[in-house]
DNA sequence: TGAGTGTTGATATTCAATTCACAATATAAG
DNA sequence: CTTATATTGTGAATTGAATATCAACACTCA
């Protein structure tokens, strides 16, 4: 039996592995069933040296003849960047950021689902909200360690992310996507995605000029 | 009269100061007047010689013994990342996301305004949307060339991207904020930054794994 | 058959970003 | 005055990511 080597892939890596995923998807429906390095490469915008390095290092090998096996491709970058048995995910703070993500990402990936989504807001809680059940933040801690939350998308106010992160990490939450315009600390070995959008705009305008 | 050198900077340095400015404009609220390289670090999850590197980039000093004046500091970074008249940015794709970014960004920055929006359901455009005037695609054009606008926020639907990006790129749009789910080529002089949810949770399910 | 073309896979190189290490300096305390 | 402490500023080293280069291979066509 093979044993599960864990592999320490780049992450920039990781995130071009999620989106050739999606791209050969498309190419799936249109009915190809190979690809070449500059094809894939055309369709993300990079390079075909950066496409087959990528490839490289999940280990995936193609032929000079026929390019890359789209099928054979998309199985195994399920499984390296896939759960097995899917995972999920929650969302706290259900203002507009939070209904757009949630309406958003809803039925786009299989394995990776938001599952319910908290709010302090007692008008929202206890309902259907933008399709999912929305509690009140009191409850994450139960909710997490009962459904064994790994995953958290944070979009509450910047008052609130402080407080909301502690909520998260004293429950057991071993990532948290940050939404909010404040920066949080996180101890080692929990992970963090930060975005900000304030930030990306004024990066444009500075470029731009 | 000094002439206005360019500076070049790193683009992960400016994405920084437009952090450190926040983060700034809270301490000065807070009764603050001075900072140290630790101090800023810690709020900002980064080491102290990061943050002295970024300040030494942009030529500011501070002191050994009272670090920086975060009034002298603040209005630094907005010389170097801020238009001196401000600019004007639209928003196309008026969707629950566009929505959502429009609602957030109003009013948090001065120099930087979500002006207008555009989208192609009829419903929509000819009124105020999330607080924005909202109008038909295809018066992007004319709208852009005679406001000057030079950046463009793209938050429509991943069949419509190409399309509209085109449109944008024909008015003579600078900078785009692409929040679609596909990838964009852009030629060259032309800024893009590109984000996507989908593959930022996608990211965190591998690494929390 | 054999030259020509286009592709992959991999090593080497370059480039960008971060971190290390420490000199220089200011302040406080003894 | 001298020592101890805390800070900044920066050259050098390191790490991380992207790019260049090219051998090896498979197919095509004359």
């Amino acid at each position: 039996m093979a044993k599960n080597t864990y592999l320490e892939l780049p992450g920039k890596t990781i995130e071009r592995l999620s989106q050739y995923r999606r791209i050969l998807y498309n190419s799936i429906h249109e009915g190809k069933t190979n690809i070449y390095s500059h094809e894939l490469a055309k369709m993300m915008n990079l390079t075909p040296v950066q496409v087959r390095r990528d490839l490289m290092l999940i280990g995936y090998s193609g032929s000079q003849s026929k390019g890359y096996v789209i099928k054979d491709l998309v199985a195994l970058i399920g499984k390296i960047i896939d759960s097995e048995k899917g995972q999920d995910i929650i969302l706290v703070g259900m203002g507009n950021l939070g209904r757009a993500i949630t309406s958003y990402f809803s039925g786009k990936r299989d394995k990776l689902s938001i599952v319910s989504a908290f709010d302090n807001d007692l008008q929202k809680t206890g309902r259907i909200v933008a399709g999912i059940p929305c509690h009140h933040i009191s409850q994450i801690k139960e909710f997490v360690k009962k459904e064994n939350i790994q995953i958290a998308v944070l979009t509450v106010s910047p008052e609130a992310t402080h407080d909301v992160a502690k909520m998260l990490l004293d429950a057991g939450i071993r990532g948290i996507l940050n939404y909010t315009s404040v920066p949080l600390t996180v101890p080692e070995g929990i992970h963090l995605e930060e975005y900000d959008i304030v930030t990306s705009l004024e990066k444009l305008a500075y470029l731009v000029k």
